[in-house]
DNA sequence: GTGGTCTAGACCACG
DNA sequence: GTGGTCTAGACCACC
């Protein structure tokens, strides 16, 4: 578990940390089963609220990320790897049809984009 | 004035209103000395609250795309095609860094990206 | 907005909310752009905590039943009568499912079921 | 003893044993005297806690469905057919009549309930 | 005034 | 000790 959160960024924490963990399993960072840190333990060590973790863990579990055993603990799920490629695109190219609607705004060409993208990746 | 606002989308109405017509004045759309609609007109017409069009405006304002001319209105600032590139450059790369970072935690390289956005451009 | 809230059922609050509020909405009880109470409103009347009621607020717009404009409030929406039929047999056959399963554990059939319903409905 | 346990099932684990004991008891394929095998054998063998175990058959004793022996073990109660009836009517009416509220808090009849039964049943 | 988020602390059922 | 829920009160952005 290895989580940056950011207070002043304009993203909420919660949103932050489950965006985090559900790019380290789909990336295969956390393994099927790996057990995540009990709420209170994380909520502690991040410095945030009880709260504030069980919302981004149910945002994980909602996405079929990671399942819940009551008294027991949260585990990453167990999901083939062609069912991670699947995840982890339909994520990433719902964000990508926003970022993409953004530079269309500007008139941007495919071109234009591939080369700016180019220069700063 | 062509804008589209969301009243369910995630973006505060003010951000989706200068944003739009920033691209449309780096693109040129709306060229040099256009008058832009006075407040409570273009509050009217877009159906949103005067203080949202202001606040727009004042970050247009900010972002040196337009100046004001107290009893006379908005106008949209006289660049040169050269400003107007750097400008628009400037806040593309703004965002793309954003966006590129996001795609790097996924552990996708300028490859993954750039055939993803082949697919969906 | 006619609400009976348990605190001594099993059922957790939040829940008894959005049950009680999606069943009005489906049985057309509360109509197409009816304005929900105010959360803050809501839970002072309900006697129950604000983020009880958030929650309940965020389960209706998972389901599509309501949504919300930051700042205005939260909304019913606009449902199709078949698209409202159609959500409707949804929820009530996901839990007849469960509720089937258990009377079939039992060595019930279909006709002893039906019996017993004409007995007590 | 053919238990199915679920431990990401909503329902706790202890319920679920003295759920599917009670109906093979009322449905006659544990017959009277018959003799529960230890507590400890059963949390082995069903890889649960030997106090959920305990719990669930507590529950069962408390139902008047088994009775216990110190040191000799649990035995299913002597029950005449006609009490294994009364008893399977009540436990099934008694969840029967909370899963109808739910069905006719939607509005529906009981030709809708029928009718949607027949289809899933 | 509205929703969006967050905190700190609490009680409960479960294993 | 674990997750599940709830409270009361707070600050913020937005309209």
């Amino acid at each position: 578990m290895n989580i940056a959160i950011s207070n002043t960024s304009e993203k909420p924490i919660y949103q932050q940390l489950y965006e985090q963990i559900s790019a380290q399993i789909l990336k295969g960072e956390l393994q099927s089963g790996y057990n995540l840190p009990p709420i209170r333990q994380a909520a502690t060590e991040l410095r945030v609220s009880i709260i504030t973790v069980k919302k981004a863990w149910e945002e994980l579990e909602r996405l079929g990320l990671i399942y819940t055993v009551t008294g027991k603990g949260c585990f990453v799920s167990d999901l083939s790897p062609s069912d991670m490629l699947q995840k982890r695109k339909e994520i990433i190219l719902k964000q990508m049809l926003i970022d993409t609607s953004y530079y269309k705004s500007f008139g941007l060409t495919l071109e234009d984009v591939v080369e700016l993208l180019k220069e700063i990746y």
